[in-house]
DNA sequence: TATTGTTATACTCTATAACTATA
DNA sequence: TATAGTTATAGAGTATAACAATA
């Protein structure tokens, strides 16, 4: 019953593609800064939650440990973030440098230029539609999981 | 006018996330059957475009040449897509396979469970507007890049 | 000159598995 | 046992640059 089933018709595909979108404006607008998409999410978060973990990180963006571990080096290596002592001798707390936290408006705010470019096409009430949408679905997927941390 | 910038209310960010959601469900849907999501667009491509070649399929998937090579390289690998002489010297025809055709039709099974699993949570009226809004940003971005075969 | 296929290389993002130290 | 960090390895997906053959 899939004989006419068509790629237009798939959401997951559409999905990508409009991420595919995303990743090439944002990219190009972040490079100049040397930062890429996904390591601002974990800036952000790093922002809003100071002290933090690495592990509830990847339990925030649902990436794991390891993934963290690995922006984290990234980010420490340019000295956005540092690794400060946690609350246990197992865990680091999480902070912004100052650099860290004056490079993240420059960040934030090409980023948003990125995104109007990208979303120029729907009107104001069209693009919180679909942020409504998008949201909608990924709360009734995460049943259970930690909304809280999870942005 | 970033410092409350919150990580939800980056449409790229609920993009990727949902993205991931997508992912995840495909892959894991998928992978008894040796395919992957990216793949799936490529074998839907070739069925309804059949005779064409690796250039348009780049160029309709928005992947290079050189990433729709990689994918045939896999496709005709498993038996599932065949390239056969094309219109020049050149060029390759596109075609599946008896096995690809009888393939595609069950991994497009399981990918529309997949699919309804991860949008479970919204109602029919809102998948049909979730789709209309991505359709219409891929379209206005696209602006003059041939949206004929970008499917 | 432009286009097709190809190869080599690299990058982003995420994943799994296993290990260490701490709890 | 469970958790935090770490390391090594791998994979999907895409990108760029260059080249040969053909148009």
């Amino acid at each position: 019953m899939n004989e006419g089933l068509e790629l237009s018709s798939l959401l997951g595909y559409q999905v990508r593609r409009v991420h595919m979108l995303f990743l090439e404006q944002t990219r190009a607008a972040l490079e100049p800064l040397g930062i890429s998409p996904a390591k601002i999410a974990a800036l952000v978060y790093i922002r809003d939650h100071p002290g933090r973990d690495q592990s509830a990180l990847g339990r925030a963006l649902s990436i794991g440990r390891s993934s963290a571990m690995k922006m984290i080096n990234t980010l420490e290596e340019r000295n956005l973030v540092e690794r400060q002592p946690g609350r246990d001798f197992r865990s680091n707390a999480l902070h912004l440098t100052g650099h860290g936290k004056r490079q993240l408006q420059t960040m934030l705010d090409r980023l948003r230029d990125a995104e109007r470019r990208v979303g120029s096409g729907l009107s104001k009430a069209e693009m919180e539609q679909l942020m409504g949408l998008l949201k909608k679905l990924r709360r009734a997927r995460s049943t259970s999981v930690a909304m809280e941390a999870s942005a």
